[in-house]
DNA sequence: ATATATTTTCAATATTTTTTGAAAGTTCGA
DNA sequence: TCGAACTTTCAAAAAATATTGAAAATATAT
């Protein structure tokens, strides 16, 4: 397979993979076509590459940019801006899971906190169900947040191998 | 608060929840009401308590099933078919995480595997550029992919407490 | 200060996704 | 076998989401 159409083929594919995950088509696109560019590109080459318009490339990239995923970076004597991804992988794991864990996992938990002290006699079928499920969720959902704070200080080496011990 | 109340915020949170990982928002509140109540429901007790039509119901019904989540019931002397979910949590992530493998993990690494031989020079800064990113994406998917195998096979005191070992 | 290059915004538009509801299909008891 | 109870399908409509493009804002060089 030729690089141009490999390129192609990644690009779609990250977008699709993307919308399973929240994250929108182009958004994903933009970072995959990123990822596998050596330099940094301007808006233009991101446009021009993935045939989209100026106002659409430009809310993503700033989108990526809160994510913390991509970087403005200004090259000395030009006068455009151009943009350029992290490149390691575990590295931009780790900061999708940080940011997915403080923009949906912990408003969650507070939720549940809530939930878990309804009103109503427990014995009442009804109420101990609902707070059974609650409380499991959030049971999981704790184990999940330490955990996750662990992986998002850890190094790849030492996660990995930390892995690879407790699954033989 | 009154469970009334709680129900309606757990449900619709679940639902939005959902939204961020691909799931469509009455998928997810189906779940979530199946996931509070004690006994089998109908499609009917889901159309009402959600307000939704029955076309809707049927179908994301039908969903919940192909992902293992939910399950038909057969009352005896009874016409109507009924439905419950898993309530055991862990169960019911352990699915969830078993779906999504197959579903988007495997091709995804089936896809990678193609890329990653791309023909040209791989002295050619883009070739080298495309190929490595290939490559530590395949890598880390890989361990991802060994790692959730031996979850899903795991109960939960097991899987919780070597996470706490290696997590202190 | 002005002209020019570049970025950002956002209302209008297009696209995608979800929902509806009525018709077709199925099941089951009598 | 018939008919009522129930389930499924799917084209059309509605809702949600993404995209465009041109105007406004901003930055930079001279």
């Amino acid at each position: 397979m030729k690089l141009t159409e490999a390129k192609q083929q990644f690009i779609s594919s990250w977008g699709a993979f993307g919308t399973h995950w929240g994250i929108n088509r182009t958004m994903a696109q933009i970072h995959a076509l990123l990822l596998i560019s050596p330099d940094p590109v301007t808006q233009d080459d991101i446009m021009e590459e993935l045939n989209i318009s100026r106002g659409n490339t430009n809310m993503n990239i700033r989108e990526l940019i809160n994510w913390g995923l991509v970087e403005r970076v200004i090259l000395p004597g030009e006068r455009k801006e151009y943009f350029t991804a992290e490149k390691d992988i575990w590295k931009v794991v780790k900061q999708i899971v940080k940011e997915r864990k403080k923009r949906e996992l912990e408003p969650m938990m507070q939720l549940l906190d809530k939930l878990e002290d309804v009103e109503g006699d427990k014995k009442d079928k009804k109420v101990k169900t609902f707070v059974d499920t609650v409380s499991s969720i959030k049971r999981l959902g704790l184990q999940a947040d330490k955990t996750l704070d662990v992986m998002i200080k850890a190094e790849e080496n030492w996660f990995v191998s930390s892995l690879m011990k407790i699954f033989k």
